[in-house]
DNA sequence: CAATTCGTTGATAACGATTACACTTCTTGG
DNA sequence: CCAAGAAGTGTAATCGTTATCAACGAATTG
């Protein structure tokens, strides 16, 4: 039965033929008649043989697995998008390694190096900055990469993002048009791609209506509760305090409306708030607010996709894919599931890259 | 520099010395001459040399990859659990591969095949099912296992969880005490350990107080919210709803939630809650009631520890480890960072097991 | 009918590292 | 000064699989 370190040199033995014949059999490539086919076939059987995956691997120079870089597991965003990607990949024979590197530059370059000397399938990656990530080891290796939720601006890669731009300008828009004028911003730090891309839609929207960014009510940081509840409780500590706040991601979020509620501030009634990312626990808030939801399983979908066509040898330049964010006002998330009534942005752009 | 496909031969070359050499140099085993081990180490920076982990890992016959069987990344237990089991086995040089089973026994039996067939280094799984999970297939290839947060009954091995029964007593007993008698149960199905634990500790604690636990306030599925929505809402559908409910993990309590936001149920004020598991937006809801909080990371520490010492050659018989959880009042709870005044239940529990 | 192609199979060489073994050369204690 | 052990190094086997090549008989074709 099935014993462990049953090697195709046993099932050969045991069928009469050579190695050769066994791998074509379990393989399924090039030509065995049928009544050696069936030999092989039972001796597979009776020995319990697998074939070793490592074995393969090795053979192949090439493993099966897909790493999976990103800050934090426990963010939610990247919870459902492991989870969406890991589906992806198991529908296609391959496995998910998880690597969270914290945004600390030096975790990501020893996950990039390490992928690179497994010589993993393949790797999709939100870098943790755009400038000092470099794919350069697992690129020499040949291992193709995709960049998710942020861009590497060293090493061109295919990549998938939602159109920052455009759901920020929303997000801004929809409190500009509820009167308010004195809006405050938690966001992420700039070398983040999407920490950028969001700011800048935000103080391009400020501007576009004759409102110059105050950085009294901005604060950037890392996207995590801690500093979301330090920043926010900051900004209402100042002489002017903002009368509405954005916040860039669910952790802001998270730490915002903490320290919010710290502060007794009613959602609308005393702040407005419109706040990036969904989470399953929004509709069960008192807190009103405008949220822009990212299509993750979508973004999944592509990442995999492109990795895929580059594992198929595609070797066109780069491509960057941005999908619309869902506009989700405070009423329809009032609405069991929060998946109701949503308010679609602009049509999907894709920019060929150099 | 680090170009892509540089073997030790080619560093050997270089270097005018065997491959055994480098190899002694590199892996820092065995006697070198200071002098050789510098034009070694030379040829390596030269030549931008890295060993290849598969080459080593197909030599020894054992990868370094520890597969995390769990049921589903996105709720929110796992998905701590998870981060904290990957930055256990980064600290030792290993990763972490994801396996998410959806409870479905078939890809479950898939993954730890698959691991088995890889030659994982380890195995640290939350079994989808006491009775029909089966390590046969990792175990005969002489792989470790250890079990979290559930116990397979038919392959014994290390397990490390939280004390369902003590947990749940006061849970229950918290009701109690406030003065409901009628109260409900939704809860996981009972082929899962932590279901059936947690139910079997809710039926004695209101017996040990001569209440009949009564079928029609108790509902046992998916630990999903899905069916923790759905079955609520049945639970007050009936002629005499219960006046307090307990919710035997977080997807189950969100479910709830939502459900009684729906019902229009004011907590504690309609229905009193009590429920297991922490999540980190706890403390913006507006219902209060009590938690009790897993030691999460005390869990990962151990299941590491444990899959460490069998990794090195320890053959005691399994042990299972029970920790406590911590019973968090919605008073405590209510204090931002729902960490403060928590209260600890009884003594740790080791138990051997044949 | 000769020439070619195809189907079937086995022997063997990789893939890139580690390691047991053998063979020098040093040390060093007696 | 010699024997014995240690240090330093190379050769070759090995891990389990797949791919290349050659060999041979059967089938096809001009």
């Amino acid at each position: 039965m099935s014993e462990t370190n049953v090697t195709i040199r046993d099932v050969a033995r045991r069928a009469g033929v050579s190695v050769a014949t066994v791998s074509r059999v379990v393989s399924g490539k090039g030509h065995v008649r049928e009544a050696t086919r069936a030999r092989v076939n039972a001796a597979v059987q009776e020995l319990g043989y697998r074939p070793s995956r490592m074995a393969r691997s090795f053979r192949a120079q090439r493993s099966n697995f897909v790493g999976l870089l990103i800050s934090d597991i426990e963010n939610p965003f990247h919870t459902s998008l492991a989870r969406a990607i890991e589906d992806q990949l198991y529908a296609r024979g391959y496995s998910l390694l998880l690597c969270n590197t914290d945004e600390v530059l030096e975790r990501e370059r020893t996950y990039l190096q390490f992928l690179a000397d497994e010589r993993a399938a393949g790797v999709i990656c939100a870098p943790a900055s755009e400038k000092e990530t470099s794919f350069h080891p697992v690129l020499a290796a040949g291992i193709p990469v995709v960049c998710v939720d942020r861009v590497a601006l060293c090493t061109p890669v295919d990549s998938v993002r939602v159109n920052n731009v455009a759901a920020m300008r929303a997000l801004t828009r929809h409190l500009l048009n509820r009167g308010h004028r004195r809006i405050g911003f938690v966001g992420l730090d700039t070398v983040i791609t999407s920490g950028r891309e969001r700011f800048e839609a935000y103080a391009q929207t400020l501007r576009s209506v004759g409102i110059e960014p105050d950085m009294n009510i901005i604060r950037l940081g890392k996207g995590v509760e801690a500093f979301g509840f330090q920043a926010t409780l900051a900004l209402f500590e100042t002489p002017t305090p903002p009368t509405a706040l954005i916040t860039a991601n669910n952790m802001l979020t998270l730490g915002a409306l903490k320290a919010l509620q710290k502060l007794g501030a009613r959602i609308p009634e005393d702040v407005a708030l419109a706040a990036f990312d969904v989470t399953p626990w929004l509709s069960l808030l008192t807190p009103r607010f405008v949220v822009a939801a990212q299509p993750i399983r979508q973004i999944a979908e592509i990442a995999v996709q492109m990795l895929m066509e580059r594992l198929g040898g595609n070797t066109q330049p780069p491509r960057e894919v941005l999908l619309d964010a869902t506009l989700i006002t405070d009423e329809a998330l009032r609405a069991f599931g929060a998946e109701a009534e949503t308010v679609p942005l602009n049509a999907t752009l894709k920019i060929q890259r150099g």
